[in-house]
DNA sequence: ATGATCTCAGTAAACGGTTACTCCCTCTTT
DNA sequence: AAAGAGGGAGTAACCGTTTACTGAGATCAT
């Protein structure tokens, strides 16, 4: 019995005879054997695992766009690989070349990130030596790179997201509303600001740049800011806040200020994580389709690799899930 | 210039003059060369993968673990695969094979199970199985296994959290206290309920089975159990949820009826999920070190597998957190 | 000057599979 | 009965690295 029968006998991609295919299977039962990945990549193809690159899994958000990555390659036969970044450039350029290493077929990035001309560097550098290496890069949750180069991105309408939260706070009467806005120079900032402003004009309300705090979308940061809104007696029925966990700890900043939600002031937040709906009040919120986030880039990315097209650029859909953080002014 | 010369000059481990050096380096740049980790690892040695084989990774626990494997992972240089099994035992097989295949140094299967015969079997199959391909099982949250296997095992302490959090609630002045346990069978379920009772019996409670509701540790399930208590009339000021999800459901059904926690109900959750000080009432509940969990896990392993050592057995403590979801009855 | 030592590059044998190619044996077909 | 067909097994090349071994030239000691 020879290697190759058994290699025959196991891919099943030639004719075996019965009883030395049970002889073979007897054998490999016994032996508990198993093949090795490595030398079958080395010959016959095997198809590489999909490589998730975040800043952090335990984001509520995050999360979920880790599930969906990980459903869909698993669904289409891929091993994920995942791996934080907490934020460190240097950890990023490791691994991507270790995703080369690897022939991970698809690299996706998540986050939004600050569009400088270093990043658009880098991005581009990662786009065309994973292309060489056969992988695809694939930019979940931030704006296409400029240019043509070999990347797929799948974003979702931060713009539109924002503007409905605006317009319905407006809708509401509310004139004056806090926005606690992202990181200055973050995708995702700028353009749920835009979507802000947008819906601002189309009320025909003035935009007050004393009521825009920039800040991290961390909770922490929404507490403080909040916290720090109220000090300075800027006067705002409502607060636009620019992520769930933002809201989060504005609505604890406003408890201790003894003012009611959605009483005395209005919330909006953006994300709907899980718990938004168990704050209380329940939160209103933008829903980010996370999970389909993450299907999504791995399917385009297969889709390709395996010549049946897929397109280069998505962007997904958001909507305003209405809870009860929102009252109507009289 | 051979590949015997690449492979030294990139190694570094073999005298190389510093012409050649150069030339070597030129090329590697030139060509965007990189090495192919299987090739590699089929002649001299790799690190192995860590993997995590998990429910569903969007819990808001379960993630941290995530999180913590995968920093330990990356601190002593593996790359973490993540894969989710949806409790299907299939799938579980399958990417025990797997990761067979992959060569990984660590097998990390993440949460509690029901302890019967069949999964006991499957167990010491998987540990005696990863054990020959040199991997290593890790049961992270669960019991050890009977017998003398190849296994690492690193548990919490469900019975003392239950404990410590009965124990708050009894010495408050609590009499009837609502118990919404796990699953029946369930390993996490059985301990919580162990020391549930055990407290009662210290305090010299009795234990009343019809406050012991079974469920499934779900939000729903605590929101629906909680409503049917309450429709069946069950006499009882405090409820020891057995997770903070099924806590976050139980507060839902509280307030529809009308309750006030903690003003008529108090309650105790376990877990200490992220978002359990932003519920109202910010939620007393028992801290589970999920990260470390993780962390210990694919140390434990990995020391091992390095023949440093490395304990067979762990249990980390866990820790009330006493926030304002509990009021002493007058 | 000559052998010993050292430095550094090349050769070739693994590592564990896959697969094109060869070849033998049996079963048909005429 | 001889030739052809086809099933089923073995042989060997190859995938991309690492590394023990070989050996050529330079340097050094005697």
């Amino acid at each position: 019995m020879s290697v190759a029968t058994v290699s025959r006998t196991l891919a099943g991609n030639y004719p075996v005879s019965t009883e030395t295919r049970a002889r073979v299977m007897a054998a490999v039962e016994a032996l508990h054997y198993v093949v090795n990945v490595h030398a079958k990549a080395l010959s016959g193809r095997v198809a590489g695992p999909v490589a998730l690159v975040i800043k952090d899994i335990t984001g509520p958000s995050l999360a979920h766009v880790a599930a969906g990555v990980e459903q869909e390659a698993a669904d289409r036969g891929r091993l994920s690989l995942v791996c934080a970044t907490h934020d460190d450039p240097a950890r990023e350029d490791d691994l991507v070349q270790l995703m080369r290493e690897q022939h991970a077929a698809a690299v996706v990035l998540v986050g939004g990130a600050v569009q400088d001309e270093a990043y658009r560097r880098r991005m581009a550098e990662y786009a065309t030596a994973l292309d060489a290496a056969g992988s695809r890069l694939v930019l979940v949750g931030r704006p296409p790179l400029p240019g043509d180069l070999p990347v797929t991105v799948v974003e979702y309408d931060n713009r539109g997201g924002a503007f409905q939260a605006t317009d319905h706070l407006l809708t509401a009467g509310h004139q004056h509303v806090l926005f606690l806005s992202g990181a200055p120079g973050l995708s995702t900032s700028e353009q749920r600001g835009d979507g802000f402003r947008h819906a601002l004009r189309a009320h025909g309300v003035a935009y007050q740049e004393e009521l825009d705090l920039p800040g991290p979308y961390t909770r922490l940061s929404g507490y403080q800011r909040t916290k720090q809104a109220l000090a300075a007696g800027l006067a705002f029925t409502a607060v636009f806040a620019g992520t769930d966990m933002v809201a989060t700890g504005a609505l604890a900043a406003l408890r201790e200020a003894g003012l009611d939600v959605p009483g005395d002031v209005s919330i909006v937040g953006f994300d709907d994580v899980p718990f938004a709906a168990d704050l209380s009040p329940a939160l209103t919120t933008v829903r980010v389709p996370y999970e389909d986030l993450g299907r999504t880039a791995v399917r385009l990315a297969l889709e390709r690799e395996e010549r049946i097209g897929g397109d280069d650029h998505v962007v997904l859909s958001t909507q305003l899930v209405i809870r009860q953080s929102v009252r109507a002014l009289p």
